[in-house]
Parts: structure tokens; C-alpha cells; sequence
DNA sequence: GATGAATGAGAGTTCATTCAT
DNA sequence: AATGAATGAACTCTCATTCAT
């Protein structure tokens, strides 16, 4: 019975997740992962560098997937205004339904070295891109004010939303993120029009 | 000679910023903030009970003075717009003046763990409260929509200007960040109305 | 196809002779040693017990084949003096030529444990003897003095030309080793007579 | 009761000393070391910076003295030859007076690495030079032959009593180190006559 | 209050060796 | 015989914190 080539990886990356979001990056112990995935110490060390390689791999494992997913949601919309409207509830519900990731991408990601930062970099721009072209594309229709730095409105909507989801991963859950999906797509789209 | 009391307690939270700055939180060693200050390593404990201590007082320093001074700039204001367009305009001002208090806002003192956190929200929670004072003297005015969610857009907003600071801080700082006072208030504004 | 038997054994002692002079012993690793003999790190262990093993097997192949070629050059001799000679111009001739086994025996053989140590210490007692013989028998043909010791002058003559060897290896190599033949046996003969 | 400035320094130096030679250089840990000489293992990082650092700075505490008093003794020799006899006789006695030192010197100090070993050439240059001096003050009172390469006579001097060391150190030791200085000189001196 | 030498628990990482295939 | 993924004991080094002076 041989495991799968690659499994392992996996393994480790899903006891990572669990263990991060549990303890945080800098109390998580590299035994503490082995240990919850099931394997020796140094066994996640055939598959990782270090514990910085760890949490580098973890997001951009979750972010390319994230993005590619998104852009296939985003292939079924009809208009602009709906292509934002499934940013902010994809990266809600996304989110929403992961506590553990969300922990990890909101909190202890931010553990920032900066080494860690430039492996979190790239793949968060692809989903910065991904929000600008469709602010883009939404002045080019003319539903958006031609006067707006769309750097800077990307900047709005990823804060914003990234902000909802801190806050919602800082309490207690008492409520559903998604449910925040209308008031924060109500208040964006206004201010992009 | 004899120093006020209390000055060398803020000579170890100035060297404290200065070297989280440099080095990250995690990466600074009490003995590099005592050196920075000039005292040795133990006198450090005198006046804190410990690096996270150091790193909470520093905050709370910080967000103090920050909402205080706040208070007083809205004061002068004439009308609720003025308001929120002058919080963007301390906010930005106050730390694209100090890059080194700036980085320590953004990213060192998001090492949450559980401690710090609690440290952290507090102090935060006023700056909150002032924001969501202005939105509801937005929406008793009828200036701002009534349907809004006070919570929500306290969010966006503190959302969009944190991620404009956070880009700025982790850029090669090649613009003013005061610059980007008017499209901020222009999206944040347009989405409360 | 079909490998002669015992042929992969040496393809591994080659593998780690080379291995062993480029990093040391103690940095060499098994993987090491495999990968430089293209085999797989587990058929290591089909040859050899434990890296401390490939150690003393290289060497006593090594001095097993030293001595007994040095033996039949001696057959050929004419007179102990020259007995005498062919023995510095034979280690010196023979090291000088392999620099890597050069290294092997003066350096990394050193780093002695005990097991080591035993392993080594019997092929080289074969080499003590041979080089006692030949001062036993210039006593007794007279040619050296009555009152030498024959361990001791074996020791002064063993270590002589280790020596030359060490400074050898560690040095740059600007000089052929073998042109130290000369002077090396002069003072040696002349202390001898 | 404050220990006197650098007696620490000492205690760890002493302590590395008998543990080395207890146990080797590479079967010590740090933490033997340190309970050896009673600190705490971070203690012995205040003074050294690595286990290697501790082995270095051993044989350079015990080479510069060796030199020193080696050429104190030899200000007393009243010629050439006594003075090649004093050489011999204090190496042989100082570590045949110190058994653990000379285990360390004759075998824990060839583990070398290129740190160690540059650590470990300057000091023994000193003595070398020292010898050599020798050599050439008989070459000029023509008490040694004129033809002598004096390099490589300081090679077969320094290799021939080291040999006479280790094959001591390596031995149950049944005998004086020092009895063998008679034997060693007739053999030395006759060569370079 | 101030000092800074000393502490020692703690964690990341390596790698010789094993063994199921 | 050969493989190489997996193991886990072992060890170095760091650094927050203490406390005698």
C-alpha cells in the first residue's frame, strides 16, 4: 500500500494548517506538525526546508488555488458589477467555511520575515490583478468613475474585505461571515460608481 | 543628573520601535533594544515585565496620543465629511511622517499571540469607537444612507486606509502617502452616501 | 550486465576515498558516498557495516597493498641502504602520485575512535615490521649502530617521512614529493650509521 | 566572591581539556564540557563561539606558552646541539608530564577542519621556526652539515619526536616519554652532523 | 535603581541507519 | 541484491529572564 507520491506533502501541509491555526506560527513546533501528521520529525524535512518553507508552501498552495477558482466563478458572470459581487462572496465563503485557513492567512502569515514575504508576494498579486482587472474593466464600461486610481481602489476593496475577515477570525464566530457579503458589496460598489 | 522618573521608560520604548523596525519583533532580542537605549539588559526589566510587554506599551503609547491628538483635529471640523476626510488625513499623515512607528503598527504588531492581542484591542477599540461616531452622525444627518451597518462600514474603512498604510510600508516607499488622502476619501465617502 | 562480485565494494571505497579527501570524514555523509558512487544510500550497507567501516576498509585495502608491493620492490635490492631508500621513495612516490589517498591517510584516518583506531593500527604494524626488518638488518651487517633502538629508530623514520607527507597534503603541492627522497634519506641514513 | 576576570575562560579550557581527551573531540558535547567545568552550556557561549573555537583556542593556549618557555630554557644551552637536546627534552617531558594535553595535541587536534586548521598552523609555526633556527645556527657554526635543506630537516626533528608522542599517547604507556630523549638525539643530531 | 554575567530550557535541524518493496 | 523514503535520537546554539553585587 503505498502512499501516493506527493501525499505526504500534503499530510504535512494539512497538519501545518491545523497546528498554525491552533498555536500560531512562532509557538508551532516543527515536531508539533510531524507529530499531528503522523510522521517523524524529520520526515518534513524530506519535503520542506524549514518551518518558514512550511507556511510559504501552505499559502501559496491556498492562494493558486483561490485565485483559480475565483477566475473560474468569475467566467460565469454576466456583468462587472457581478464579477465584484463574487470577489467579496467568494473570498467570504472561501474563507468563511476554513476557519483554520483563515487563521493562518489572516494572522499568522503576517509573521512576516522577509523571506516570507516575498513567497507570500507573488501569489497574492495574482489575486491583486484579478481584482484590478475587473475595476478596470468596469471604468472601460463606464459604470465606474473614470477618475479612479485603480491601484488605489484595489487597495480599498482587498482591505476592506480583508478586514471583515480579521475581525470575524479575532471573535468568537458569533455569525457567519458571508453574511457580510451585501452591506460590504453595497458600500464598495457605491464608492466605485 | 538625576533623570525625571519615567524618562527611562520611554528611552526603552523609543530604542524599542527603532529595533522592532529594523528587525521584526520575533528577530529583536532584549538585548538589542536595552543596547539601542543604552542601559543594560536587566534594567529593561525594571520598567517592562517582558519583550510582549514592551511591545504592547509601546502600542498603547502610540494609539493614546494617536486618538487623543484625533479628537482634538475633528474638533475643529465643520461637518461630518470634513470629519471622515480628516480622519484619512491624520491617519495617513501621522505614520507616512514615522516609517519606523509605521512598520511597527502595521506588521510587527500583527505577532499576535493571545496577550499582545488583548493589549492591542483596547487601545484600538477607541480609535474604532471614533470612527463609527462620525458614520452615525453620518447617518443621523441623513448625509450617509440609513440601511449602512455602522459596524460594516467602520470596517471598510478602517479596512481600506490600514491596507493603503501596510502597501506603503512594505514598498520601497517611492510616493507620500498623504498623497492618496483624496482618492481614499473619494471611494470611502461615494460608498457611505 | 552481470557485475563481477566484490566489484561494487570498490566502486564505493573509490567513491568514498574521493569523497572522504574532498570534505572529510566527519562532513562526508553515507548520501554522500552513495551519490558519488551511484549507487543507493541502503546498498551501502549491503558492503560495508557503518560509515566507520568504509573508513578502516579503505585503509587496510589500501596499506594491505602498499606493503605487499613494497615488499617485492625490496625483493629486488641490493644492500640494506638502498632497502632503506626504496622504502622513502616508495611512500613518497606512492602518496605523491594519489593525492586524494594522500589526504585520506594523513588527514581524515586520524580523526580516531577507538574501532578506528584498532582497524588501523594492525595493516600498519605490517609496515612497522617491514621497516624494523630492514633496520634489524643493517645492525647486523654492521652498517648501523649496535646501540640503536630499533623501535625508536623506526619511530624517528616512520615519522620523518609522515611528516614530510602531512606538510605535503596540507600545502599547496608547489613541489613534487618524491624530490624530498634525497634529503629525507641522507638525514636518515646518517642518523642511522 | 567575584571570580576573578577570564578565570571562567580558564575553567572551560581546563574542563574541554580533560573531556576531549576522555572522550574525543567529536564524541564531545558541549554540555559534557560544560559540566565539566560546573557552568551552564550557555555559559560556555559567552566565552567561546563554538566547539571548535574552544579546541583552537586550547592549542593556542598551550603552544604559545610551550614556545615561550621552550625558548626560555633554550637561552640557558650553552651550544647548538644542547639546545636541539633541549627541544627534544621539553617536548618529550611537558607531554609526558601531561598526558591529557598530549592526547589532545596528538590526536583530538587532527580532526581537522580548514578552520581548525588554520587556527592550529600560526602557533605551530612559532615552534617550527624555533626549530629551524636551530638547525641553521648549526649549519653556520658548521656543526651541521652545510647541504642540509634546513625545511626539511625541521620536518624529519618536529616528525620524528610528534611520532614518538602519539605512538606513546596511543600506548598503555608503560614506559617514561621521557626516556626516550637519549635515543631520539643520537638519532637527530648524527643526521644533521 | 542599575548592572551584566550567568542560566538552562527549548527548538530547529542533521544524518546514520533501517526495512518494506 | 538494490532501493530510497522514513525514522528519531542526538546535538548545537539562542536568548528571555534572573539575581548577586
Amino acid at each position: 500500500m503505498a502512499k501516493r507520491s506527493g501525499e505526504k506533502n500534503q499530510v504535512i501541509l494539512d497538519a501545518a494548517v491545523k497546528t498554525f491555526a491552533r498555536s500560531g506560527y512562532h509557538r508551532t513546533r516543527i515536531s508539533d506538525i510531524a507529530g499531528q501528521a503522523g510522521v517523524a520529525d524529520g520526515t518534513v524535512y524530506i519535503y520542506f526546508n524549514n518551518k518558514e518553507d512550511i507556511l510559504i508552501s501552505l499559502f501559496q498552495n491556498l492562494m493558486t488555488r483561490f485565485v483559480k477558482e475565483l477566475r473560474s466563478e468569475l467566467a460565469h458572470c454576466r456583468n462587472t458589477n457581478e464579477k465584484l459581487e463574487t470577489i467579496i462572496d467568494y473570498h467570504l465563503r472561501t474563507l468563511g467555511s476554513k476557519p483554520e485557513q483563515a487563521r493562518v492567512t489572516q494572522i499568522e502569515l503576517r509573521q512576516i520575515d522577509q523571506n516570507i514575504n516575498e513567497g507570500i508576494s507573488k501569489p497574492l498579486m495574482s489575486y491583486f490583478q484579478l481584482i484590478e482587472e475587473v475595476i478596470e474593466e468596469g471604468k472601460k464600461q463606464a459604470l465606474y468613475r473614470q477618475e479612479i486610481d485603480t491601484r488605489t481602489a484595489r487597495k480599498v476593496i482587498f482591505g476592506a474585505i480583508d478586514e471583515v475577515v480579521t475581525c470575524w477570525v479575532m471573535s468568537t464566530k458569533p455569525y457567519q461571515l458571508s453574511n457580510l457579503k451585501n452591506p460590504l458589496f453595497e458600500l464598495l460598489v457605491k464608492g466605485l460608481q
